[in-house]
DNA sequence: TAATATGGTAAGTTTGCACTTACGGTAAGT
DNA sequence: ACTTACCGTAAGTGCAAACTTACCATATTA
């Protein structure tokens, strides 16, 4: 399985989207990323083992408290994953513009 | 819902990303789509409509048949939203190394 | 050492969603 | 006009996954 895949099926999660954005700015401890999340702790732990196997986010342990910051490994992986889409899908563009024309 | 919402959500599902990866390099009508993905021919037509209000396929008659192609919009809508988190992923990182550092 | 705070995991439940079959609708060919 | 090919939608089903509660482990503080 390609981390692109693991990426957009991490992503594909609404409540994943949040904590990913919830992070964008600063790292964050598990409890802060909780708050206001609407769900409890321990499905923000779930949601957040599936991030980092994607590579989407790092934890590194401080204390008692686990910070999770942005990865941007599983973030490249993906952004290459849509180039590949960009001008082939140009070009299949073109040859549809060229077909109507006749 | 942002158009990028919907873009990952679209591409959440392997079967979704099957079909995007399939119509890659050319158009394609959706009985050739359906062949060898392993489900049936209403379940692509409903894989469709998510993928075409995700801006990441068009779709355009021609005959019985109707062809699907790649969408620049829903793409460019996800990169976008990655690329939000690129320079701040990196400052990030730097804080945390800078803290470490001390 | 006791108490508190943080957070990962196990087990069970529920709900959303990816799938199916059945049907109708349109366009092209005979 | 009849048949065939292509395709979307409706309705119902089954399962994966997102959630919950309960529990345990570790690290800091008093």
């Amino acid at each position: 399985m390609r981390t692109s895949d693991k990426g957009f099926n991490a992503l594909g999660d609404p409540t994943r989207r949040a904590i990913f954005e919830k992070i964008r700015n600063r790292p964050l401890a598990v409890v802060e990323i909780t708050k206001g999340l609407g769900v409890s702790r321990p499905a923000v732990s779930q949601h957040l083992k599936i991030l980092r196997e994607a590579r989407l986010i790092t934890v590194h342990q401080q204390g008692t408290k686990n910070f999770c910051q942005v990865d941007q490994q599983g973030i490249q992986a993906m952004k290459n994953y849509l180039d590949n889409f960009w001008d082939t899908a140009l070009t299949a563009y073109k040859l549809v513009a060229e077909k109507k024309k006749r």
